[in-house]
DNA sequence: GTCTATATGACGATAGAC
DNA sequence: GTCTATCGTCATATAGAC
């Protein structure tokens, strides 16, 4: 171990990589896994194209690298989902974590959703592994809250893809909003109707407005 | 005009256009605008590449053509929301044509979804006219509906935003559901019961359950 | 009108100097 | 470890025979 520099060696390479990774994101967001070219990530990170390449190996291997990093923060927002809460809130916590995610973390959302869109390839052992584990496990906690009639019957694995739509059509369609409401820049006001409807949605389809 | 051909020339190229047409939206649907070549479309009609360019000139002439023929569905759904329309019913139907829309032209709603993931470029003046027009109209009757206590207070817009994300998510994140319900092809079951679910979200958000 | 053959350019990836 | 220069491949698009 030289102490030569200032910062050690493995917490350089894991600023240049977390420096490539944000890069990545926001240009597969913008233009999709084909669209998106080593050349215009490398431009956006502000580094030389090899150096991509030395870091990562294949387009590929940074693509799944960005996937990977998107996809630990989706399975952590069901915590409230417990069977011991209490229904009402819990849900309307779920529905506010999955808002703020496609607020703060628009770009992730977009990736994700367009490779979900384009046949998942590189996804499906995460959805039907720990994500299909995941919606079963929390289906269980509704069911049981429909049987103690703390809910009206609803089925648990589609009010999942319903929350999950409507939050992050936030995020993934954000053109298309902007331009219906007239807002150019996504503001403050719209975001919060926009969680409001959702909420009045969820609470109100199941029996808990 | 002579009488060579049982076919009249403008029908048989017609036929062509819209074989072309077909292929398209289904290759720009599994792989993006980028991701989609003229090759393998012109593959999937089973026709010459140049016979593409012969006929739409460019790739993105195409992909215009393609988007074109979507956007004409996309604003004639929305028909039952009539001011003397009962508000239950009507919203009923109309997401009862968006579900149809979803399990009928999967591939013309995934272009769309794609187009408009990735910043709406050729989408922007249909956005912020025709569609802001249509959601406006309709959204002075939701008003209008509400005003008179007959449906619960809600954000017509978002409303819209809801409806849509939900009934489209059955076609755009398709890979995503049939993962989680471990169902490889979509069965019947599952499409009802999402319809039944957005149905119960919305009439109960809206106060008409 | 239709298709074969080809021009032109951009992309991912790498070799090799530093 | 880092970057410049370059290779091979495949894309869109077109020219020109039929």
């Amino acid at each position: 171990m030289s102490g030569r520099q200032a910062v050690s060696p493995r917490s350089r390479r894991q600023a240049r990589l977390d420096l490539i990774l944000e890069a990545a994101e926001g240009v597969f967001a913008d233009a999709g896994f084909e669209g998106a070219s080593m050349s215009s990530i490398a431009a956006a990170a502000g580094l030389p194209k090899a150096n991509l390449h030395y870091y990562f190996g294949t387009k590929e291997a940074l693509y799944r690298a960005v996937l990977e990093g998107i996809l630990t923060l989706w399975l952590s927002a069901t915590d409230p989902i417990r069977p011991e809460a209490d229904p009402a809130e819990a849900l309307s916590a779920y529905v506010r974590a999955k808002m703020r995610w496609s607020r703060q973390r628009p770009q992730a959302s977009r990736v994700f959703a367009n490779e979900v869109l384009h046949g998942a390839l590189y996804l499906q052992s995460y959805l039907a592994g720990p994500l299909r584990a995941l919606v079963r496990e929390k289906s269980a906690v509704i069911e049981g809250w429909i049987a103690e009639g703390r809910m009206r019957p609803v089925s648990p694995p589609h009010l999942f893809f319903a929350i999950w739509a409507m939050t992050q059509t936030y995020a993934d369609f954000d053109p298309q909003i902007r331009a219906v409401l007239d807002c150019p820049p996504l503001d403050e006001q719209a975001q919060a109707q926009g969680g409001a409807t959702v909420l009045q949605l969820v609470l109100g389809g199941c029996g808990l407005a």
